[in-house]
DNA sequence: AGGCGATTGTTGAGATGTCACCATTGAGAA
DNA sequence: TTCTCAATGGTGACATCTCAACAATCGCCT
């Protein structure tokens, strides 16, 4: 359908309220992990360093939770002061941390595990696993194209 | 991560991809913005005062844009200073400002939306119309059952 | 009219995020 | 070996967000 220029359509709306959801769908992580006194990027991390039972470098944490190497100071810097992380030395490169889980992380992770697969159903109600595969895939592809939407010269 | 063929399943997996994506699409909107030094949520207030021609207070932006009223007033003080946006005085309650779009905010917003129309048909690419509504409902009734799961009971 | 709870905007503390810049270290080319 | 360039983590400046607390004002109720 051919539209002229200064006509939203609908693309537009619908765009506005993919990015809207995506924020409450964010909020509402936030809201789910406070209580446990976590934020939805310190589970993050901590589910990420769960993938390395060695641990892993603060750079790679970045490239994990795609943020910045600046930011994940910070984070391991909170993280390590309520003892659910721990800065090792790198043997192979003197630059680099190596960041361990410690027990007691391990030990919270167990806890909030059960829970959040619980929620993960709620989420996801009664959308059948192939109509939820599907969304997850169009919405990839879409993240996708916005990022290059993004980067497009004007 | 424990083995993911036991226990969480599926949903648990694409929950934790959904949740990226979401981040990556708002990163995406912040890259688009940065062409004309606007944060997505600077541009989301402006948008939003696009629909309220006489202005509105500080309180309904933040009803509107889902956020605390103290973060309004950063946003809006910025706004102000770059002269996108005014503050007048509320006749009718001496409590409130009356937040107004500038001529200049005006011409900005012109200026942007053509190409805001062209991201996002390069976002959505070839998929249907429909197919893109259907897909924004899922997701906002998915928004709905997490914001109700967040609050559940552990 | 007076009282009282709710609303409005601001402030300060603090977490989360970006970016630019820095010193240190690593790794490979000259 | 030495030189150069890239990668690592830290820092400071700043924007964005939340929350608690506050003074001013509104609106309703008696």
């Amino acid at each position: 359908m051919k539209r002229k220029t200064t006509s939203p359509g609908p693309r537009y709306a619908a765009l506005i309220q993919l990015l809207r959801t995506a924020e409450e769908l964010w909020n509402a992580s936030r809201v789910f992990f406070a209580r446990w006194d976590l934020s939805p990027s310190q589970f993050n991390l901590l589910n990420v360093l769960t993938d390395f039972p060695g641990g892993c470098t603060q750079s790679d944490l970045s490239r994990q939770l795609i943020m910045h190497r600046s930011n994940v100071t910070g984070l391991v810097d909170r993280l390590e002061e309520r003892g659910l992380v721990a800065r090792k030395e790198n043997t192979k490169d003197r630059r680099a941390w190596q960041v361990v889980l410690t027990p007691a992380a391990r030990k919270l992770l167990a806890e909030i595990y059960p829970h959040y697969y619980a929620a993960a159903e709620l989420v996801w109600g009664k959308l059948p696993a192939t109509r939820a595969e599907k969304l997850v895939a169009e919405l990839a592809t879409i993240s996708e194209n916005a990022t290059r939407a993004a980067q497009a010269n004007s």
